[in-house]
DNA sequence: TTTCATTTGTAGCCTTGACTACATAAGGTG
DNA sequence: CACCTTATGTAGTCAAGGCTACAAATGAAA
């Protein structure tokens, strides 16, 4: 309250935002963009996961894995299923088509590559699982190739 | 269609899943928890660089900022108001509370060392700028540690 | 002082992704 | 086969975070 007694009004600028705003807009736009790949990623990869595990991804599983609902599973799954990166039919268990197979060996990787670059700097396992699971979506090419390089000693 | 000709119905599992999917659920709930704060810490941080850049810190600059309407900013920010890491009236400029300082010098400070540890790796600055605006929400303080560490040279 | 471009606000809509509560299908067991 | 637990599905709600269209306030300039 006592902070804002003398604050003078708005002042209009008439000349643009000096030259240090620009581009700011597209860097938060492509990452507004990885963020709504997020799920298809985790979801693909974590079928697949299964499916090696089990023979089968169901939606309980997932549901545990993810630490949701069922509920919140099978109208995620059904939106991939709408994007083309899984099949499924009522009651039966989910597959993922050629497009999330792809996908998700990509993500695996990805992700691989994250969580080991983080614990050969030292961070400690746990840590590392967390942080990795939120990373690993924001690694470009070129940082994963970067990450690759410390990997390999180079 | 072809691939889901012969697939079995569901097997009913009696035993619990496997060790391998225990804590998996804990990784994901915190990382959601960590996305929810992401807007949070991004706006924060550049109302902050507004007000030094400028003076003040208006809707409009950062509807420009982050490439959304004005609308869209003068409802998130009525969030951080409700809150507590804003204080604003209407028409006039956005201010940070003492949390919202606080936040902001954090974010800020986090931001800048995975930024500089992207590029300490090689990562070309545009890349990197991309990069590090998502990844900057996943760095737990042992991770920014690590980057620390090889940012010293340590 | 009046005007008018700019800025801010409001109303209403949408998608994603979360939930609870309840309904129905599947399929193992007795 | 019938039963009953488990899994899946449906209905309805909510908040966050986007949008467009329109309305009102601000303040610089005429
Ligand atoms: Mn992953
Ligand atoms: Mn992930
Ligand atoms: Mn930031
Ligand atoms: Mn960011």
């Amino acid at each position: 309250m006592k902070a804002q007694k003398n604050i003078p009004l708005r002042i209009r600028r008439t000349k643009p935002v000096p030259a240090s705003g620009a581009g700011t807009a597209v860097i938060q736009q492509i990452t507004r963009a990885a963020h709504s790949q997020e799920r298809a990623q985790d979801y693909v990869e974590t079928i697949a996961d299964l499916i090696v595990e089990h023979g089968e991804a169901r939606a309980i599983d997932l549901a545990k894995a993810f630490g949701v609902t069922h509920v919140t599973v099978i109208r995620t799954v059904q939106r991939l299923q709408r994007d083309g990166l899984v099949n499924t039919r009522p009651y039966r268990s989910i597959f993922l088509t050629e497009a999330g197979s792809r996908l998700a060996v990509q993500a695996k990787a990805r992700h691989r590559v994250v969580l080991e670059f983080l614990m050969a700097l030292g961070v400690p396992e746990g840590v590392a699982k967390v942080d990795a699971e939120g990373i690993e979506h924001h690694v470009s090419p070129e940082t994963l190739e970067a990450f690759q390089r410390v990997l390999s000693g180079a």
